[in-house]
DNA sequence: AGCACGCCGACT
DNA sequence: GTCGGCGTGCTC
């Protein structure tokens, strides 16, 4: 018998199926972690597939020297879709296989974590009446039955507790415990649904996918909950995916009142032991309803019922690094395996999920009304230029200055928005024009004027922050874009008596750097909470009655095609964080371009609207949905090396160009907009082509790149940024 | 990825 | 003469 195998490293010229035998004294199964001898070392492997004959020279075939577990870790669902994943997205198969087990388990770092327990023996001479300590143990376990090993060593001392083990009196038993993270426990009775909620959860009931669109507010979580419990309810499992940012302790929490044991929840807060408990049940069918982040989707859930996708728009969905993928594709898959349900969920849909549910790829279940009736808060927009004519060159409009004001004095929150963590975005000389760059990228340092550094928010090295100009010795120093610091600041000097909280991914790195802030703001009346996107998620604070939302246009600009889309989704999801009680809240937007459609639309909250507006655009400029765009980004420390692979398989590119001179739209070759990261150099091809053959020509665009260049390559279907 | 093999420069 | 630089190629 042969095993074909993958070994367990994530190299180019190892991305191939080895074939190893079989030892007669043991059998192996597909899906087992295995050792292999490996050159002259010992390595992981995978076993992909079993068979009687193999295809290697044989005289070269080596033997399985052992086994790693004697069960399969990766089940066939997970392997059929690593091979799908390897042919259709390009990837490495170990690297693959990586996100299918947590990290901790392949580098053996972390182990089920054994706990001592003591018990009395069934029959046992009393200690000495002189031993009072032993005694004492004796009495604690008459009436505990059983304890602790490190507990009853605390309180009695472990001389006694040792002597008593040695003497046979006690008992020591070994158990493995779970470490499932703690959480407060909160009331989450099962509210009763509104009829616009029973009947979207009437309508989801088949295996099919369906796109539910719910204005903010409308109660999109209690259908999940509903739907997921009827899934429990037929003795099927379910999978629900939140984004990153949005799994915030209130968030688990309730998840765990709702379902306590059946649920494992798996996010970055998690310690390593933690993650391994937790994958640990979900594999032995422990638990049977995962909450997680984008990696939860490949959680070894069998017998799936439903998947939700929970704001299916967000970008967080789509890893941005290697291996690169598209969590709706992995969830579509994982639908088609197990013929179940799955639920992409958002007030402000993605355009191409949109497209598809209008196309009928998707059943569009809508939810048009907010669950306590109240209207969504009335979005006014500011034009700053005319603020600018008027006088008023600070941050804030006259009109927001205002409402912040009226807040105070009522005694209420506001919330500001303002997507730029840091100070500001560049430090620039007045004289000589000098900006602060990173050394190993090419970029410009953001100013945190709290550490008083300047940092590279790509790599993430500081730098001195700038006194005098170093290249001109001038001190007149111009600071760049607004952040959420400079805001804070402002806000201080506006309101000297106010509590300003700021809330962005330097002030929330703690265990616990969320809730501490979100319960600080809780209690602060009159309160602010400056933050960027992480306040735009699921926080519902009654008292918030203004949100201001700083500069607009900032994610406008960006030359991605989904720019515009995302700044609609952006303004949308903050507006809802406004008028959650019973008062109607307040929006105020500010902009240099009042007059862009997106802000048209999102002020009067048209989602119809809105999309049939850019989905027309798309289709007349030839943009995804109705095109596919991929970029090749290639990466090295030698520029020239960089640059000249890059050509190469620009060349080649190009002759399929020609061969399908009707599809393409767009081909080029030139540096990345971002040169250098990490001190290392871009070079990137872009092409953009139509959808009728794009597989095909996809598959071409794969194999032009050479297997044995030395720059790293990564391929992006439908790029999100462009840097 | 890691390790051997192999072919050219400056050193006790 | 040799020690060691890292380019190239291979691992079932």
């Amino acid at each position: 018998m042969f095993a074909k195998i993958i070994i367990d490293q994530d190299a180019k010229a190892l991305d191939k199926i080895f074939e190893y035998s079989v030892p007669q004294n043991f059998a192996v199964e597909v899906g087992q972690r295995v050792l292999v001898p490996f050159g002259n070392r010992t390595l992981q492997g995978f076993v992909v597939e079993l068979c009687e004959q193999s295809e290697y020279d044989p005289s070269k075939v080596k033997p399985i020297a052992q086994k790693i577990e004697d069960f399969p870790v990766i089940k066939k669902e997970m392997l059929q879709l690593m091979f799908e994943m390897a042919d259709k997205l390009h990837l490495k198969l170990a690297s693959i296989l990586r996100l299918f087990l947590p990290s901790e388990m392949r580098t053996d770092s972390v182990h089920e974590l054994l706990v001592k327990f003591c018990v009395l023996a069934e029959n046992f001479e009393m200690p000495s009446t002189r031993a009072k300590k032993q005694l004492e143990i004796v009495q604690h376990l008459k009436q505990k039955e059983r304890a602790k090993f490190t507990d009853l060593s605390k309180q009695f001392g472990y001389a006694a507790l040792a002597a008593l083990v040695k003497s046979g009196v006690v008992r020591v038993e070994q158990e493995q415990i779970n470490r499932t993270p703690e959480f407060d426990r909160i009331e989450s009775a099962a509210r009763k649904l509104t009829p616009l909620q029973q009947r979207a959860v009437e309508e989801i009931c088949e295996a099919k996918t369906y796109l539910l669109h719910g204005v903010t507010g409308s109660g999109k979580t209690e259908v999940y909950l509903n739907l997921i419990e009827r899934q429990l309810s037929k003795g099927k499992t379910a999978l629900m995916l939140v984004p990153e940012i949005s799994l915030t302790p209130q968030v688990l929490a309730s998840f765990k009142a709702r379902f306590g044991d059946n649920v494992a929840l798996i996010h970055s807060g998690l310690s390593a032991g933690e993650r391994f408990d937790e994958w640990k049940r979900i594999f032995l069918g422990q638990a049977r309803v995962v909450v997680g982040a984008r990696s939860a989707i490949f959680s070894p859930i069998e017998n799936l019922g439903i998947i939700i996708i929970d704001e299916e728009h967000e970008q967080s969905y789509v890893s941005e690094s290697n291996p690169r993928y598209d969590t709706h594709d992995i969830a579509l898959f994982r639908r088609n395996y197990n013929n179940c349900a799955l639920v992409l969920g958002s007030a402000t849909p993605s355009i191409e999920s949109y497209a598809k549910a209008i196309d009928g790829q998707y059943q569009l279940v809508e939810m048009p009304v907010r669950v306590n009736g109240m209207e969504m808060p009335k979005i006014v927009t500011i034009d700053m230029l005319m603020e600018l004519r008027q006088g008023n060159n600070q941050i804030f409009s006259i009109p927001l200055i205002y409402e912040l004001r009226d807040i105070v004095e009522q005694k209420k929150q506001a919330m500001i928005f303002i997507n730029r963590r840091g100070f500001s975005s560049f430090q620039r000389c007045r004289q000589c024009g000098y900006v602060a760059k990173c050394t190993d990228c090419d970029v410009s340092l953001v100013y945190h004027r709290f550490e008083n550094k300047l940092k590279c928010h790509y790599c993430g090295k500081r730098f001195h922050a700038l006194d005098v100009c170093p290249s001109c010795g001038s001190a007149d120093i111009k600071q760049g874009a607004i952040g959420t610091e400079r805001v804070v600041e402002e806000l201080g000097k506006l309101f000297p008596d106010v509590r300003v909280l700021r809330m962005d991914n330097d002030t929330t790195s703690g265990k616990n750097g969320h809730r501490k802030i979100l319960n600080e703001f809780r209690n602060a009346k009159p309160g602010i909470l400056v933050g960027t996107q992480m306040i735009a998620k699921g926080h519902d604070f009654e008292d918030v009655l203004l949100v201001g939302i700083v500069d607009a246009d900032q994610s406008l600009f960006q030359s991605d095609f989904r720019s515009i889309e995302r700044t609609f989704q952006l303004i949308t999801q903050v507006a809802g964080r406004a008028g959650r009680s019973a008062k109607q809240g307040r929006v105020i937007l500010q902009t240099y371009s009042p007059r862009h459609y997106v802000y048209r639309f999102a002020t009067n909250y048209d989602y119809k609207g809105f999309f049939n507006k850019e989905v027309n655009l798309r289709k007349v400029t030839n943009f995804p949905p109705y095109a596919r765009i991929v970029r090749i980004l290639f990466s090295h420390e030698d520029e020239k090396v960089v640059a000249a692979e890059c050509k190469l398989c620009y060349n080649k590119v190009q002759a399929i160009r020609e061969a399908y001179s009707k599809d393409f739209v767009y081909l080029d070759v030139m540096k990345a907009p971002l040169n250098k990261i990490k001190n290392k150099f871009r070079y990137q091809i872009m092409m953009r082509f139509k959808l009728e053959k794009a597989d095909e020509i996809e598959k071409q665009i794969f194999e032009a790149v050479d297997p044995k260049a030395k720059s790293s390559v990564f391929f992006e279907i439908n790029p999100n940024n462009l840097s």
